[in-house]
Formats: structure tokens, C-alpha cells, sequence
DNA sequence: GTCTATAAGAAGATAGAC
DNA sequence: GTCTATCTTCTTATAGAC
């Protein structure tokens, strides 16, 4: 990894867990192995480390995105897909899913960022929302739409049925990242929110 | 109200917005109307008035706890109380809570403000899960499962009836804190979470 | 690209008059 | 208790040698 992207790394870590205010150029540039004017040949200022880290985020997102939404489209031609995904058990979509939030490092650290950053500016608090609530709704919405359309669950409002779904899956992250002892707890909770989702939604056997 | 705690306000008010890395002793000051050296006949540092606003919190739930275990001891014993709770419509409680989370000054500056600061340090995070997470499950709980007691709701696992009662209300919480916008979405949403939890554990009619 | 030296400007806090 | 003046330290950022 170049040093340019080293100090995207390197400030992403420190930014996630102090803040950007409370983080010195000079930091960076330590856990870099540089000293801080030399930071100043790969970035102009403190501030567009901040927006590169927010730009390649951006660009991940896309990335993801566009991969999610070509399984996402052929899913919804091709019946197979949806046929093996109500086969597949809910449990698992569901810890899966928790785990790679909680334990995907950049992906940890980012969320960690934003949360402190997010009453920052509108832009922030707009990039939060779409990235953990907005769009995990919305594609989950359509796996679940999905499986509900297979009729192994039963609901008029996929919305709110997707709501219940994620959002103690939402509660439960932000409990991890406060405090990581509460893993076990979160995973044990986790598990038993999802059997009792799939009774009430009157899911029947596999 | 005196000057002293004029710049408990206000500090809150702007550590609510900015975070307390970003506000400076002279902002505080300001605001109250005097200057930065003034402040400090009050507090003998900038932490100290963090601090101070932590321990008026902390006197502010003391108080508030007393008041629900009152009722909260009184109603295990005396039936008429959850009786009387089992006729109160749901949709009324879950609004309720959620307008008062969301609109009481004091209680909406310091939710914002332990967002920017629970990873700070470790009190800071166990205070955001204890007053954001596990008090209110626990209250909830307690109430839920008065309700499931005389019969209106079935469950045999009350906790997790708990958080799927409770997690949809604190993720539209927080995306209201983001953006006062969505209220409307949220409102709207959280009656429809709220007649659909209804449903599914089989509370029925009124 | 990395360094040392240093400018320029905050920001927290104190001294001492009123 | 409030003020002005000031100290000290920290922090971002630049200059210029290597």
C-alpha cells in the first residue's frame, strides 16, 4: 500500500475513534512512519484527508452497489436465485450479515467515523442515514419481498415487516460498537430476534 | 436562572451541535452573555462543565427512576393499574414515548450530544446504552409484560417481544435526530409498526 | 518525498483591576 | 463576578534544504 493511501488507513483509525477534532496531522503522520509536513505533499489540508476518506467510501459504495443490483436484478428474473434463498435459512442471512457489519475492519471503522461525525453537516448526516437505514431497508426490503412472494412469509406490508427485521439488527451493532464484550450477548439476541421473526411472519418449516 | 447553570445550558446546547472538541470556552461565554475568564469563577475547566452536565443528568434520571419504580412497584401489586394499561391503545404509548424522546429540549441535546461523544471513553458509551438501550427495555419489558400477563399479548420470550417493540422506535429516533425532515415519515411509520406488532402478537381488539 | 525549522493563529487558562 | 491583558501550549500549515 502507498503512503497516499497509508494516510487514508491510518486516519480513518483515529478519526473512528476520537474524532476528527481530536486528531493532530502529527498523529496521522506517526502511525504513517513520516513526520506531519511531510503529509502535506500527498493531501492539502487536514480537511482532504477527511473528504478522500468520504470519496473512496463513496466509490466503494458504487462498487457494491452495482454488483448488489445486478444479483438483484437477474434474482428477480431468474425464480432459481429466490428458489434457493427461501431454502436458504434466515438465521444465517441475518448473522451473516451482523458479523460482516460488525467485524468488516473498514467497514467498522467507517460506521465508527460517521457516527461521531454525523451532526457535522448535512452532508453527513445524509450519508448515515443512506448507508444504515435507507439502504439496508431497501435491499433487504427486496430479499424479503422476495421470499414473501415464494409465500413462506406472510405480510400486507413488506416495508414495515423489513423494518422489523433490520432494525434490532441496527440496535444491536451500534450496542457492539460501544462496547465488543457485548458480542456474545448481541449474537445470542440476534439469533432468538430471528426465530421469533420467523414464527410471527408465519414462515412454515423450511 | 442563575449564571452557573446558564452555562450548563448553553454548553449543552452547543455541545449537542458540534461536539465538545469543537466548542470553545469563549462560544460558551458568548452565549451567556459574559466573557471566556468570567466562566471560570463558575467551572474550573471546560471538562469541568462537561462533567457538571453529566452529574445533572445523572441527578435528572435518578429522580425519574425513583418516580417509575413509584408506579412501576405499585402496579405489580396493585391490578387496577395495568388493567387499566391493558385498555390504553398501544399505538398511543409507542407515540407518546417517541414525541417525548424526540421533543423534550433537555432530553434531545443530551441524546445528540452522547451520540458525538460515546466513544470518547468507556462511562460515556455505558451511559448511551444503559439510557438509550438497556433502561428503556427494561421499562418497556416491564410494561409489555403486564400486558402479555393479562392475556392481550402472546409471547413466551417477553424480551424479544420487548426489542421488536422498542428497536423500531429508536431507529427512526435517530434518523429524526439527523433530519427533523423525516418526523412526518417517522410518525407514520412507527403507526404502522406499532399495528402490525399488535397483530402479530395477537393482541386483540382493544 | 522526506526532513528541520518556523510562522501564524487558535484556544484554554491565569493575573489582577474594578 | 465581570472585565482586559496576557501567558502558554498546541496545532495547522509553509519554507526551503536534502
Amino acid at each position: 500500500m502507498d503512503t497516499k493511501h497509508r494516510i487514508l488507513d491510518e486516519a480513518l483509525t483515529l478519526f473512528s475513534e476520537r474524532g476528527y477534532a481530536n486528531v493532530y496531522v502529527g498523529d496521522i503522520a506517526e502511525r504513517v512512519g513520516i513526520k506531519a509536513p511531510s503529509l502535506y505533499k500527498h493531501y492539502k489540508s487536514k480537511r482532504a484527508i477527511f473528504e478522500a476518506i468520504i470519496e473512496e467510501m463513496n466509490l466503494r459504495f458504487e462498487e457494491q452497489a452495482r454488483s448488489l443490483n445486478i444479483s438483484g436484478t437477474s434474482a428477480t428474473e431468474d425464480s432459481e436465485i429466490y428458489k434457493k434463498m427461501s431454502e436458504t435459512d434466515l438465521t444465517k442471512l441475518g448473522r451473516e450479515l451482523f458479523l460482516y457489519y460488525l467485524h468488516d475492519d473498514y467497514t467498522r471503522r467507517f460506521r465508527k467515523m460517521l457516527t461521531i461525525e454525523q451532526f457535522h453537516d448535512k452532508e453527513l448526516a445524509d450519508i448515515y442515514s443512506k448507508l444504515y437505514v435507507d439502504d439496508p431497508l431497501s435491499y433487504q426490503g427486496m430479499l424479503l419481498g422476495m421470499v414473501a412472494a415464494a409465500g413462506l412469509l406472510k405480510t400486507d406490508d413488506v416495508e414495515i415487516m423489513t423494518l422489523h427485521f433490520y432494525a434490532p439488527i441496527y440496535l444491536l451493532l451500534t450496542v457492539c460498537d460501544r462496547d465488543p464484550k457485548r458480542e456474545e450477548y448481541a449474537l445470542e439476541t440476534l439469533d432468538k430476534h430471528i426465530r421469533q421473526f420467523d414464527r410471527l411472519y408465519g414462515r412454515t418449516g423450511k
